[in-house]
RNA sequence: CGGGGUGUGGCGCAGUUGGCUAGCGCGCCACGUUCGGGACGUGGAGGUCGAAGGUUCGAGUCCUUUCACCCCGACCA
């Protein structure tokens, strides 16, 4: 008997459940809106992480790491920066705790105050940049492209779980140049990095583009952003990259001498993906089966299951199933032979769909007659039945071909879910049904602020790759230069 | 921080206008039969009903306070 599925509108959890927990700690517990990352989901984000840092390396970068704590007063320096973020930090404030003398546990030192409060990182601008300014003194120090791996807290008022948690996990890039093109050209550059990732190993489809004023990086003189459209018809914005101008530098007083001999404020660039990125992989491919991983990020490619009566049965699909798994193995391809002889193989099958699992393969005693084994793929769920003769080049062609579906599929659904406009009543009509919605904006805050207030849409990003189109804004009707992407996001 | 909702074994829930020993499904444990798509039978373990206080002969149920979580806003990656 078939259990019954949650459908995907009802509920994302039954996809996350295999990856992440809420944290599950005492009642009253502060940490609340922070996650758990199982093994498995860890696994996939390890996958993301060395991919990403590889990626960042061929691009010239290096890692480094830097502080958690940030002095309160480096906050202060750049104006729209603390704006940005002093409504969401968590301040450490003592620095020692003691036994309550009237026996209730333990509890703060009140003697035990900060002179200065420090502020748990909500980003490392601050920090990094005080950490530059000792750096950097010549044109000879330029450019500093690092890199750093961490985890960050924002003490934001309402969480979610992936999409945003009080603590995640991200790399964040902070670079430093000589002259304005050049850190303009990093930023851009690192924006096609995540778009090359994010769509070539997650298999999600995203757009390219700049932000519009009001959805800037707090700080930044440009943000870069890609978007993508999840199954429910919302955008979610997958990664940035910040074009920082001398904002940060002025704030820092990290000036450098020029070939000219003349002292001049560094250029700066900052961009990051977290963990968030999970919650794209999981709401751009899941079905009512589970989750559908991309066989680039997928922690086990193939899983073998031998059916079975009894142990002698047993005993020789297992062998079989290893010769199976090294000749795959030889072809870089990851295996796991699921042998447990207390769950039934039907068990088995819907476990591996619910996680995710690229390709399965299945062995019982008719193949082994045959010499053939069943192959099943998660992402049509087709099954075929194939020889084991030449399998590791199958399954090998078969993954690629996983690969590139998922892409394709979720490239499908985001065309048939985006729409060009033109009028602002039929703009109101499209936007209830989710998906994208390419119009015509006047390029002022005003205007989007009304477009927001009244249908609860922001432009997700100006694109950079499409062509220009003159034509007129549908809420003002004065002139536009190319259309921009509005779409309700998370 | 505003509006709405929910807290009952590990998970999901039922529990009527207060009334007997607090139930059901899933999961878990044991044994047996099964095993090519989430098996079935029999037996069993597991609960301070979110917390504190109150009303009452009697509270999961009523009242007060409080805490947490979820959804919708505002804020944000």
């Amino acid at each position: 008997m078939a259990k019954e599925v949650v459908s995907r509108k009802e509920n994302y959890s039954l996809w996350y459940n295999n990856l992440v927990t809420k944290a599950d700690l005492a009642e009253n517990s502060a940490v609340r809106g922070c996650m758990v990352i199982k093994p498995y989901g860890y696994a996939i984000w390890e996958k993301m992480q060395g991919t990403l840092d590889k990626m960042f390396k061929d691009t010239g970068h290096v890692n480094a790491y830097f502080p958690l704590f940030i002095p309160k007063s480096f906050f202060s320096r750049e104006a729209s920066h603390v704006d940005g973020f002093a409504k969401e930090c968590a301040v450490v404030t003592h620095y020692r705790l003691k036994n309550d003398p009237d026996g209730n546990g333990v509890i703060v030192d009140q003697e035990a105050k900060l002179d200065e409060e420090l502020v748990v990182r909500p980003t490392s601008e601050t920090i990094i940049w005080n950490t530059y300014k000792s750096w950097i003194q010549s044109y000879r120090d330029l450019p500093i492209l690092c890199n750093q791996w961490a985890n960050v807290v924002r003490w934001e008022m309402r969480t979610r779980l992936f999409l945003r948690t009080a603590e995640f996990l991200w790399q964040e890039g902070h670079t430093a140049h000589a002259t304005q093109q050049e850190a303009i050209d990093e930023a851009e550059k690192m924006i096609h990095v995540y778009a090359d990732f994010v769509q070539n190993w997650m298999g999600v489809p995203v757009i390219i583009g700049k932000k519009s004023e009001s959805e800037r990086f707090a700080g930044a003189v440009d943000t870069y952003a890609i978007e993508a459209l999840m199954q429910d018809g919302k955008a979610l914005q997958a990664g940035t990259s910040h074009f920082l101008g001398q904002n940060f530098a002025k704030a820092f007083d990290v000036q450098f001498a020029n070939k000219d001999g003349k002292l001049d404020y560094v250029w700066a660039t900052s961009w990051g993906v977290s963990t968030r990125l999970m919650g794209a992989l999981i709401m751009a491919h899941s079905d009512d089966n589970g989750l559908i991983l991309p066989p680039k990020l997928a922690p086990i490619h193939v899983v073998i299951i031998p059916i079975y009566k009894g142990e002698e049965e047993l005993n020789l699909l297992r062998s079989q199933s290893k010769i199976l798994k090294k000749k795959m193995e030889e072809r870089g391809i990851i295996v796991k032979i699921d042998d447990r002889d207390n769950v039934r193989s039907g068990f088995k099958f819907a476990e591996y769909e619910l996680k995710g699992v690229p390709v399965r393969l299945a062995i019982g005693p008719r193949d082994y007659q045959n010499g053939t084994v069943e192959v099943a793929r998660r992402d049509t769920l087709e099954k075929q039945t194939v020889l084991q003769e030449g399998i590791a080049d199958y399954v090998s062609n078969l993954l690629e071909e996983i690969q590139v579906n998922i892409f394709k599929k979720a490239l499908k659904f985001r065309e048939e879910n985006t729409h060009k406009v033109d009028t602002y009543e039929e703009f109101k009509k499209k936007i209830e049904e989710g998906g994208f919605i390419l119009a015509h904006w006047d390029g002022t805050s005003e205007t989007e602020v009304k477009v927001k207030e009244e249908t609860k849409a922001t432009i997700r990003c100006i694109p950079l790759d499409m062509p220009e189109e003159a034509g007129v804004c549908m809420v003002t009707g004065k002139p536009s230069k190319q259309r921009v992407i509005f779409a309700r996001s998370y």
